[in-house]
DNA sequence: CTGAAAGCGCTTACAG
DNA sequence: CTGAAAGCGCTTACAG
């Protein structure tokens, strides 16, 4: 049997045609700059060989990769999804291509990344993990490559970050459920620590503390999980004075509090109102379905692509850290209503 | 302001050591081969540059990239985001990263994934979506590089292929549902021509014929939306005699069916059982709960990610299609029962 | 506008 | 076991 044959080169290309290999690079990358009867015999000769040029070789020599590591810690994790398809519609438009780096809980992966950015391997990161990866006892943003992170703040560093502006999308749910008439407020929060969970927190208190609201509200302590939602509602449910109005930190956690209320016989939102934090899918079916916060997922990837565009066309340095907020509107749906 | 250091090389470390580049190049690849005080020395003069070798120049030279192009029509899709999860898990496994091939319906990005393909710049290919990628008037299958499809089977081709079984899974489900007392079925098809329906509904008549029914079953068409699911309903309300056994091509069909008819009073399942197709998270949720066939997907996704491991380390040759069928059980839920 | 030549940073026969 | 040298397939100053 007879060995695959060889993808034609350059070299192929330019002997048919008669003309150097620098003129064929040239003709393919900068045609206006060839005269035209060369460039004719040129296409003419990449035609007839059907000759796509080898990129890998391309990159090494203009050395840039024309690829973009996006870091995430769960790949099926449908909110990332969402982002990741922001982020591959501006890179694509510049042609950048994406190469998925998904943690999952492995320390090993996480150095192979850092190596594949020491290495020179991508052009730029995408950080949607909420920290700075690290291996081998070097962190990946001391590699000379641009990073950008997103959706997951990452606290203490320089680096550019988009985001929303969760202290005021969390302030704006405290004034929408005092406009309802309610008086008595709870927050289910989520991990200890975490800086969205914080931010979201603290907007809420600010916002009831703005609307004269002078009760400081009660904490429900969860984690983010459906589970944990339930958790605080079963906490609810022995409460003799129980809150009227719930702002859970995420849409999950919301969700596993209505469906646990309801199935003692509360009813939402005639009982009690309850908003939730990201506008996951499914906080559109649930019944009743879910006021919460909207996150502009794809928005949110491609603002955060198009600045790293922007670093990466930076030269002379890693250009300086830009962070940007997007608006977060609040969605009203029908698990909220004015106090009966 | 200086500019930004250029990446130590294998050069440097070779010099720094006092030996060839070849002893750094082999002692990094194959430390066994080097005489142990070679090694440290070596090794120390890495440590001391902290030197990452050039992933791109040593791809170059060895002709090979460890880059697996995995092609989906939409990354936002959390069925395929699963599948990628169990590809990502065999691949980086074996040390090869994932450059996502994201169709997004646009035939220039799928020209610029044929165009990656013939110009070297990945290892194989995992096809998610259902055809070949076609660009320029070529066809991806010809570029000499390992193919392997995945879930969305492709007709007409020779690539190895991984999915399930859908024509026996369609058939079990008939079988059940007759196991249930059931004498009147309908079928909720996909889109015309999908080979994916095609199948299903072969399965699910052979499979009431072989349980002895002889009256042949309803059809509504449908096209795997929410929305078609939901137009099925209306008509089925028209019905004199309604169906008491309702099997949907896929589960967002089996759904939108499911809460239209129940707005109408139509009680799921004592008035009529409903079945659905791919076990997507949402059917875990619904009201009632919605018995279904699983689709192993991270299965999936790793099964074809070893077919493509084993093309690719075939040097010979591309290796000869071996396709492969995984089990997809139903998992019974509460929207299917005994008729009553 | 075009070509000869160097070089991107590695790996790998080939000698020894 | 080690090194000198060629070469992977391009691009890009440098001349002309």
């Amino acid at each position: 049997m007879a060995l695959p044959p060889r993808a034609t080169r350059i070299a192929d290309v330019a002997a048919l045609a008669g003309v150097s290999t620098a003129t064929v690079s040239r003709t393919l990358a900068n045609p206006e700059v060839v005269s035209p009867q060369m460039r004719e015999k040129v296409m003419a000769a990449v035609r007839q060989t059907s000759y796509t040029r080898n990129i890998v070789a391309a990159n090494l020599r203009s050395r840039q990769t024309m690829l973009v590591l996006v870091v995430v810690p769960d790949i099926a994790n449908p909110f990332f999804a969402e982002v990741l398809r922001g982020i591959d519609k501006t890179l694509s438009g510049s042609g950048y291509g994406i190469i998925i780096g998904n943690l999952a809980n492995s320390a090993a992966k996480e150095a192979h990344f850092v190596d594949l950015v020491f290495s020179g391997q991508v052009d730029g990161v995408l950080l949607l993990c909420g920290h700075v990866p690290q291996g081998k006892g070097r962190q990946m943003d001391v590699a000379n490559v641009p990073l950008v992170a997103v959706c997951e703040f990452i606290p203490h560093v320089t680096l550019p970050q988009v985001g929303i502006d969760n202290q005021a999308a969390a302030q704006r749910v405290a004034q929408y459920l005092v406009g309802l008439g309610h008086k008595r407020f709870a927050y289910i929060s989520g991990p200890a620590s975490n800086i969205l969970d914080k931010q979201r927190d603290a907007g809420f208190g600010n916002g009831l503390k703005a609307a004269g609201i002078r009760k400081p509200h009660l904490r429900f302590e969860g984690d983010f999980t459906f589970q944990s939602g339930a958790l605080a509602a079963t906490e609810f449910l022995t409460l003799k004075q129980r809150p009227t109005a719930i702002f859970a930190a995420n849409d999950e956690m919301a969700i596993g509090f209505l469906k646990t209320v309801q199935k003692s016989g509360v009813k939402v939102p005639r009982d009690v109102s309850v908003v939730g934090f990201d506008d996951i899918e499914y906080s559109e079916y649930c019944e009743p379905t879910l006021t919460t916060v909207h996150q502009p997922r794809s928005a949110l990837g491609a603002a955060a692509a198009r600045l790293l565009l922007d670093c990466m066309q930076g030269h002379e340095e890693i250009a300086k850290p830009r962070s940007q907020y997007l608006e977060a509107p609040m969605v009203e749906r029908l698990s909220s209503a004015v106090i009966g």
